[in-house]
DNA sequence: GTCTATAGTCTGATAGAC
DNA sequence: GTCTATCAGACTATAGAC
C-alpha cells in the first residue's frame, strides 16, 4: 500500500449510465458472462451486441473497446469451455503410464465431464451449434474437439475387449452433460462418475476393472471433490 | 386425361428466371430441402430468405407465396423430423404386450434412430440448436420430445435390471445418429443395431436378452431393411 | 407462380466528446 | 472506460405488374 488510501470507488473513464451488476468482475469478464447466458439461450447468430451491451448494462459502442466484435467473444468463450480439458491430458497420459488405461479413460471421463459441468452458463452447447461451427474462426478449435476424440479413441482402443471402438461415442456419452444442463439439471459428482461407468462398460470393462479404475483416478487426481 | 393432350411444358404463373433444378419436387418441396441444407450448414437464424430464394433458383419475395416466413418452413421441417417416430409408437406398445419390453425398446431404438437417418441433411440437428429451441413456435415439438424421451424411460425401466434409468439418457444415446452424421459419416442398419445393443445393456439386460429382443423386433416390424 | 420494387427495421461498426 | 451520434448494409415482409 502507498501513502495513496484512496479506496478505487469511482475508477478511470467516464462512468456508466448503469451501474455494473457485479463490480468484483472486471468489464470483460462482465460481458463474457452476459455473452454466454445470451448465446447459450437464444442461439449466437440470434444474439446481437445490442442485447449483450444491455445485459452488462453499457452501450452497444463500448463493447468495441473490450472486444473487437462478437466473434471475438465467442473466440475466449470456447477457448475457456475447450482448453481445461486438454491442458490436463499430458497428466492423464501419466496416469496410464503408472496404472493402466481403463483408470486413464475413467481419469479422461471424469475431467472432461468437469470441464463441460464447469462451463459458464453451459456454453459447451455452442460447439455443436452450426451457426457456430460454420464460422472459420471455429477450426482451430473443430480440430481441438477432433484430438479429444482421438484421446478417447486411443484410450478406448487400448482398455476394450470390444471389436470395435469409437473415439466420437465414447465424447458423445460424456456430452450427456450438456444435454442435462441444457433440460434444467444440475449435474452431481455421482452423476459424472456413472457416466465414466458407462464409458468404460462401452470398452467392454468387467464390474472389477471399472471399480479399480475408479479408486486409482481418484487417487491420481487428487480430486477436491 | 381430357382431349388436352398438352404436355405440361411450361406451368400456370410466369416462369422461373432460373429454372428448377428438380422439377420432380413440388415448389414447397424444393423450398423445404434447401432449407434444410442451408439451416443444418449454417444455422437457422444465420440463413436469410434470399439465401433460401437463391439456393432455389427463385427471387426472395417469391417465397412468400409458399410460406409465411421462415418460421413456417421451420416448422414443417421439425414435423417431418419429429412425427414419424410417435405415429409408430403405438405399434410399438402392441409389441411392449405380446413380446415383452425389451423387444419394444429395442424396436423403439431402430424406428428412432431410422427417423432420424432420413431426416433431409441431418435436420435433426436443429431439435437443440438455441436459435431453434428459443422460439415460441417450438414449444409444441419440445413437448413432443418429451414424449419420446418419456416412453425411453417408461421401457427402460421396465427392462431394468438396473437401479436407475433416465429416458433423456436413452434417447441421447441414439442422438449419436446425429453426431455421426455431422461428422461426414453415413449410419448404417448395423449401426443402429449396434446402438439398440447398446441401450438394452445400458438397461442391464443380458446378451441372450437382446439377442432375442433383436429377433423379435425384427419379425414383428416386418423390416423393409 | 413468379417477378420487380420498395418500405421499414435492425444490425455491426466507426468517430469523436467527456 | 464509457458515452452520444451516426452510417451503410442486410434483413423481413408487402404491393402490384406480368
Amino acid at each position: 500500500m502507498s501513502s495513496a488510501v484512496r479506496t478505487r470507488r469511482s475508477r478511470p473513464g467516464r462512468p456508466r449510465h448503469v451501474p455494473a451488476v457485479d463490480d468484483t468482475l472486471s468489464p470483460r469478464d462482465q460481458i463474457l458472462d452476459a455473452s454466454a447466458r445470451l448465446f447459450v439461450g437464444r442461439g449466437f447468430a440470434n444474439t446481437s451486441t445490442r442485447e449483450i451491451a444491455d445485459a452488462v448494462g453499457i452501450r452497444q459502442a463500448s463493447l468495441y473497446y473490450h472486444y473487437a466484435g462478437k466473434e471475438e467473444i465467442l473466440g475466449e468463450l470456447l477457448s475457456r469451455t475447450v482448453r481445461p480439458t486438454l491442458d490436463q491430458i499430458e497428466k492423464i497420459e501419466d496416469i496410464a503410464a503408472e496404472s493402466g488405461w481403463a483408470a486413464a479413460l475413467y481419469a479422461l471421463v471424469m475431467i472432461d465431464s468437469k470441464t463441460l459441468v464447469d462451463a459458464p452458463h453451459n456454453s459447451g452447447l455452442l460447439a455443436i451449434c452450426p451457426d457456430v461451427t460454420s464460422l472459420e474462426m471455429f477450426k482451430p478449435y473443430r480440430s481441438t474437439l477432433r484430438d479429444l476424440c482421438a484421446a478417447y479413441e486411443r484410450f478406448g482402443r487400448a482398455v476394450a475387449s470390444v471389436p470395435y471402438v469409437s473415439g466420437v461415442r465414447l465424447e458423445h456419452e460424456v456430452s450427456i452433460v450438456v444435454r442435462y444442463r441444457a433440460e434444467g439439471d444440475v449435474v452431481s459428482v455421482r452423476d459424472r462418475h456413472v457416466i465414466a461407468a458407462g464409458v468404460l462398460r462401452a470398452c467392454g470393462a468387467t464390474r472389477e476393472e471399472i471399480e479399480i479404475a475408479a479408486a486409482v483416478s481418484w487417487a491420481e487426481l487428487l480430486e477436491d471433490e
